[in-house]
RNA sequence: GGUCCCAUCGUCUAGCGGUCUAGGACGUGGCCCUCUCAAGGCUAAAACACGGGUUCGAUUCCCGUUGGGACCGCCA
């Protein structure tokens, strides 16, 4: 009998959800989905002037896009500060954790000189064996932390990470407010929630043997460590704003789909062969710390591109055609609110998802079939509107009336009669048809484009195009 | 500065001692297909940071150097 893997993700509400949060996210979700464990939500707002309940809100909605369900919580640390203090209280009964009355300016001043030295910024642990209060100062408690020996984080990720004890300081846990601190907070919860695994990122490897050693004087067993690589921007600094977009739903206001950020969010740090494209399902199946890289990885937005695209080529178009309504509204090309034919629309997506790399491109490429305004491209219409074309456009526009077929099947015959009678190539008569009803010289195939249009519309903007070379 | 982590094409990565004249993907160049644009197919250029070991044999194991990164807060 093993016991149920209990992970948890816990991001602090001072921002959005961000790249390298939803990354680390993602793989506490995957492992908890490929172990049959469960996966908890924890809101880290201990700092009560940062946090907000807007960011949580963020956050979560994040979470929701890419569809991160998690099945405990969202809990928040600042509906358990009782708790936290009453372990604070006890480390301090049995002498694990003690007052410190050094002020924030003395501490500023040592690490300042510390630094010039070139010594270690460490606290000096002058007032651990105080035994008398300072007065006139509120203290702040510190966790004792052994001075001797060694501590091994076994990592799942990165194998034996040993730490000197000397060279951990004593960290503050409780502060002169009275709030605890993260180091703390952290431990506390992860053993009051029964995590079994603690999933996070790289930056969090140092604090790991501060935190065993609470574990240990709270007489707790350590959970598993797995510290996954950074994400870095393409300076390979640390992912930050000055990269471009970090927030994940940027992403969506980008166009992108969420299950596309998703597998190109995985690929970061974790492989399985050659595969490049996974479903949740695979993703789930597949999903193992064997196969996590240790190395920090550099986001890369083209490749991000090139995989929506990859989704964006494989969804139905149905389902693409409700996606890009937003977009649609966002981009004035329908009313928002306004009835759309999504059968119609389907039709329309279809002849376009090829062409599409993110939703905000399908929205743009898709205003010819919607909106009857298009308006030629000056250049489009100099090469192609012009008296030479003028007797195809003619011919096919007489033709086309009598058509009673109008799909791909029934228009090609026409085409291809009216270029034979003149002798010429498709293209001659395509691209000025082409500019025509699109108004550009880029468009999915004639014949699917005129088919979606429909005849009615089709032949007005011949005649329009015909009239405007006369 | 101290501690810790990391190191295969520009980027993401495969490789878990011989299968490596190092594979895939993005991006880039060329060709093909073609009514345009895409998509697709083919193709080219492009990497084991360096130096020592260990071994019959190192991209793969060990050590060092170099180079990146993270942490060192009454932030998380």
């Amino acid at each position: 009998m093993t016991e149920q893997v209990r992970v948890r993700f816990a991001p602090s509400p001072t921002g959005h959800l961000h790249i390298g949060g939803a990354r680390t996210a993602l793989f506490n979700w995957l492992y908890a989905r490929n172990k049959g464990g469960r996966f908890v939500l924890r809101i880290e707002d201990t700092d009560r002037t940062r946090s907000t309940d807007d960011y949580i809100e963020a956050i979560i909605q994040g979470m929701q896009w890419l569809s991160l369900d998690w099945d405990e919580g969202p809990f928040r640390q600042t509906d358990r500060f009782d708790v936290y203090r009453s372990y604070v209280e006890r480390l301090l009964q049995e002498g694990k954790a003690y007052h410190c009355y050094c002020s924030v300016e003395e501490l500023e001043q040592r690490r300042q000189l510390a630094l010039a030295q070139g010594k270690p910024q460490k606290y000096d642990g002058r007032c651990r064996d105080l035994k008398e209060p300072v007065p006139g100062r509120v203290p702040v408690v510190r966790f004792r932390t052994p001075q001797h020996g060694e501590t091994v984080v076994d990592d799942l990720i990165r194998g034996r990470v040993i730490f000197e004890n000397s060279q951990l300081d004593d960290l503050i846990i409780l502060r002169s407010d009275n709030t605890p601190t993260y180091n703390f907070t952290v431990v506390v919860d992860d053993v009051d929630m029964k995590i079994t695994h603690v999933i996070r990122g790289d930056d969090h490897l140092n604090n790991t043997p501060k935190q065993i050693h609470i574990y240990k004087a709270l007489g707790y067993e350590t959970p598993r460590f797995a510290h996954l690589p950074m994400i870095l921007g393409a300076d390979k600094a640390r992912l930050s704003k000055r990269h471009g977009a970090t927030s994940v739903m940027s992403y969506y206001e980008m166009g992108y789909l969420p299950d596309a950020l998703v597998n190109y969010l995985v690929r970061l740090g974790w492989s399985h062969g050659d595969q490049e494209i996974f479903s949740r399902e695979e993703l789930i199946r597949y999903f193992s710390f064997e196969n996590v890289g240790n190395a920090a990885a550099v986001f890369n937005p083209e490749k991000l591109l090139w995989v929506n695209q990859q989704y964006i080529m494989a969804a139905s178009p149905e389902r693409l055609a409700e996606r890009v309504i937003p977009f649609l509204e966002k981009e004035k090309i329908i009313e928002e609110g306004k009835e759309l034919d999504m059968v119609w629309l389907g039709r329309a997506v279809k002849t376009l998802q090829e062409r599409a790399k993110t939703l905000v491109e399908l929205a743009a490429s898709l205003r010819y079939y919607i909106s009857d305004d298009i308006g030629f491209q000056e250049k489009a219409k100099e090469k192609f509107l012009t008296e030479k074309s003028l007797p195809l456009l003619r011919d096919l526009r007489n033709s086309l009336v009598s058509l009673t077929d109008f799909s791909h099947a029934g228009l090609e015959p026409v085409f291809k009669a009216v270029v034979e009678a003149h002798g010429v190539k498709l293209g001659a008569l395509a691209q000025p048809v082409r500019v025509a009803v699109t108004g550009g010289t880029e468009s999915p195939g004639i014949y699917e484009v005129l088919e979606v249009l429909g005849k009615e519309r089709t032949l007005k903007r011949l005649d329009t195009a015909i009239s405007s070379i006369t």
